[in-house]
DNA sequence: TCTGGGGTCCTAGGACCC
DNA sequence: TCTGGGGTCCTAGGACCC
């Protein structure tokens, strides 16, 4: 017999966090914007029902904003990584298995609750959450990830759930199916929408009867996996813990157009020291480090855009070593005569860190800095992102994001706390090379 | 003036080897 | 004229997710 898993999805979650802390903004529409204070990338429901959509860019809005007296708020993640954890932890407290699926979602395996009445269970949850942490949830629930996705869906959707749907071993899978548009399955994107409609699959219903070999043709396997699920056949595996990552980015856009190579080296320099600190916090290794560049897509002016894949000699956590690589990738990429709007770095052909082979091939010195960095890492995540930092991430910090309208920290500074009432206190840095 | 960032998986096709 | 057959590995590109 199947087993029941639930999914918990945080309600318009960016723009809930914001509201926890601010009482005043409840009831009223609030937006969280993307870096750079570029693009509307939460809204809570308010926002939504005065027509804001996901993704637009900000300044094409600001009638709007003004007009409906919408809060806005420039994204702020260590507050929301910190409301992440409280309401996962409170999770666990209903179940041994919480898969951690995003920083909004987890699913959970509900074993040996088949008898119980699942959507009282699944209400209780909603309460828990709501009470300790002060972010509404909504919770679907179902024979396997891709339903319990779609009654997540229809909960949210239809205020007579109240949050919760339970569809295991329910008539009312069917239903639920025939009201969800094939664009809002779990694994159906734009692309795959598009060819359903022209193949005159419209809902999860429909998808659901589609012939296996079809499918695998035209959706690879994993759409094949979609449909399974929709029957009720579960393919997608719960989780243990989070899998190390087999790719790591850090990338951003300037808030300004940059054309020297050297403020394109300062601030690729940071975004590897941050590359190097997840790839330390994952106990891991890197032996391909590709460097990217580009001028600005939205932009008239003339385009340009190249990366480069450079092989480490040997696989390696240690930002100085990638740092000199960075400078080698980005001269042979770097042209003069653009306005450059973006730079990263991403790193792969990741391995789990063996302690032992380093100590067999590794001299005293990268010990040392071994050492050093790991002393690093602690101030930094003691102190705040960027307390140290290295040299030639420069000191002007002039290419770091806009963030205009960002809460404070409420809950991961002392120097933010609610009560402080302090505005935007500007962080203390310290530059160790 | 102003359009994010960070991930995963799958497949096709080329390079290379015997 | 006729231009093998299989394997493996790697990469690029396309699809998806939040």
């Amino acid at each position: 017999m199947t087993k029941p898993i639930a999914i918990v999805d945080c309600n318009n979650f960016y723009a809930s966090c914001e509201r926890v802390f601010n009482p005043k903004m409840q009831g009223r529409p609030v937006v969280v914007l993307s870096n750079n204070d570029g693009m509307i990338i939460a809204r809570s429901a308010e926002a939504k029902a005065v027509g804001i959509k996901m993704g637009e860019p900000l300044f094409k809005i600001k009638d709007l904003i003004e007009r409906k007296k919408v809060a806005v708020f420039s994204s702020n993640y260590a507050l929301y990584g910190d409301m992440s954890h409280r309401v996962m932890s409170t999770l666990e407290q209903f179940s041994p298995d919480v898969e951690i699926y995003s920083i909004d979602e987890a699913f959970m395996k509900l074993d040996g609750f088949e008898r119980y009445d699942l959507a009282e269970y699944g209400k209780e949850i909603c309460e828990t959450v709501e009470q300790w942490t002060g972010i509404p949830v909504s919770i679907g629930i179902a024979e396997t990830k891709t339903l319990a996705k779609i009654a997540n869906r229809v909960a949210k959707n239809n205020s007579k759930f109240r949050g919760v749907l339970n569809l295991y071993n329910s008539d009312e899978r069917k239903n639920a199916l025939l009201a969800t548009d094939v664009a809002d399955v779990w694994g159906v994107g734009r692309q795959y929408t598009k060819l359903l409609y022209r193949n005159g699959i419209r809902n999860a219903y429909e998808l659901s009867l589609a012939k296996d070999k079809w499918i695998q043709k035209h959706m690879t396997i994993t759409g094949l996996k979609t449909v399974h699920e929709l029957r009720g056949i579960p393919c997608i595996e719960h989780e243990e813990g989070p899998p190390a990552n087999k790719a790591i980015i850090v990338s951003r856009s300037f808030s300004h157009l940059v054309t020297s190579i050297s403020e394109i080296r300062e601030a690729l320099a940071f975004y590897a020291t941050r590359a190097g600190e997840k790839l330390r916090k994952q106990k891991s290794a890197a032996s391909l480090m590709t460097i990217f560049l580009r001028t600005n897509p939205f932009k008239q002016s003339p385009q340009y855009h190249n990366g480069v894949v450079v092989k480490l000699p040997m696989p390696t956590d240690s930002t100085i070593e990638m740092l000199a690589y960075c400078d080698k990738g980005l001269k042979q990429i770097f042209r003069k005569g653009y306005n450059y709007h973006k730079v990263g770095i991403m790193l792969t052909g990741i391995v789990p860190l063996d302690k032992s082979q380093i100590a067999l091939f590794d001299t005293e010195d990268r010990i040392k800095m071994a050492k050093i960095t790991e002393v690093f890492d602690k101030i930094n995540s003691e102190m705040g992102a960027g307390t140290l930092f290295f040299g030639t991430a420069g000191t002007k910090k002039e290419w770091i994001t806009k963030a205009e309208m960002k809460s404070p920290r409420y809950t991961t500074r002392w120097d933010e706390l609610p009560e402080a009432k302090a505005d935007d206190l500007d962080e203390q840095q310290t530059e160790l090379f």
